[in-house]
DNA sequence: GCCATAGTACCGATTACTTCA
DNA sequence: CTTGAAGTAATCGGTACTATG
């Protein structure tokens, strides 16, 4: 999938600013079948330059070249190892590649890792605003002295891990949603199991008279109990008994719902 | 106005690499 | 020293929108 062992010969004008000629070109040299060509254009911090040279030279940059710029480091498998030790930015000092520098080579992409600093600021930058304007990219990019298209993609991955984060929040209470309702039906059930053998046992004599004189329904003032039918609808629908669908919408609780509170 | 095409921005999925336990 | 997991920069392929001829 990746563009990597490429090591053809290079023939371009001027730098492929990642960012400006976007993602169609990205995968550069090897990227016969992308879906679109896109006419480059250049920024105006690149100037342009021919090149014609072997793609796998690397160039690094001189030491007074990285001294005291936020720059972010490069590194490579054969490359410099850098430690985070903590609460310091090794990756200002260590190998330092001119940023905005492509990495035309086919060697193995080399992944940026961005200062605690750049970073920082990136973040407050998100906090303000999630996504980009052109220009805010732009400077932002040489605020960082990074490229664009970098910020760009800092942005859009930014983006992603707060989605994955909001979506695994909303996961969690969605399960603790449905574990409240499984417990509420497990108590409405035993409730219902309760009532149910209630009537099945034949009450004493007094509780029937008592019930007797309960025979319509609070809620929705229909009778109950196969009693008289007052006027309304007497079908069966509105008649209240075991064997029947329990009608849980009528049904006055003692319990509300406490599932998603 | 409709259509085809190019350019651009963004996204989801994935890869590749680094760091750390 | 090795290894696996987690984090994340970068890449890829796709979609949607806009501008232009």
């Amino acid at each position: 999938m990746d563009s990597d062992c490429n090591t053809g010969l290079l023939l371009g004008l001027g730098r492929v600013s990642g960012d400006d000629i976007n993602d169609s070109v990205r995968s550069g040299v090897a990227g016969v079948n992308k879906k679109k060509l896109q006419v480059l254009k250049f920024d105006d911090d690149i100037l342009p330059s021919l090149t014609l040279g072997l793609s796998f030279v690397v160039e690094t940059a001189t030491e007074e070249g990285c001294s005291g710029s936020p720059v972010s480091s490069f590194s490579n498998s054969s490359g410099f190892k850098r430690e985070r030790a903590a609460g310091e930015d090794v990756a200002e000092t260590e190998e330092c590649m001119k940023v905005g520098e492509e990495d035309e080579d086919g060697s193995p992409r080399k992944k940026l890792r961005l200062t605690k600093q750049q970073s920082a600021i990136l973040e407050d930058n998100f906090k303000e605003h999630s996504s980009l304007s052109p220009k805010q990219k732009q400077d932002l990019a040489r605020q960082l002295n990074l490229r664009p298209r970098q910020v760009e993609v800092w942005f859009q991955n930014r983006r992603a891990r707060t989605k994955l984060k909001q979506t695994e929040m909303d996961c969690e209470l969605l399960k603790k949603c449905c574990e409240k309702l499984k417990e509420e039906n497990t108590r409405l059930q035993k409730e219902l199991q309760e009532i149910k053998s209630l009537k099945l046992t034949p009450p004493p004599f007094c509780m029937q008279l008592q019930a007797a004189t309960l025979t319509v329904c609070p809620s929705c003032e229909s009778s109950i109990c196969g009693g008289g039918s007052s006027g309304g609808d007497a079908s069966p629908a509105n008649n209240f008994s075991i064997g029947s669908k329990p009608q849980f919408l009528k049904f006055p609780f003692n319990h509300p719902s406490a599932a998603c509170n």
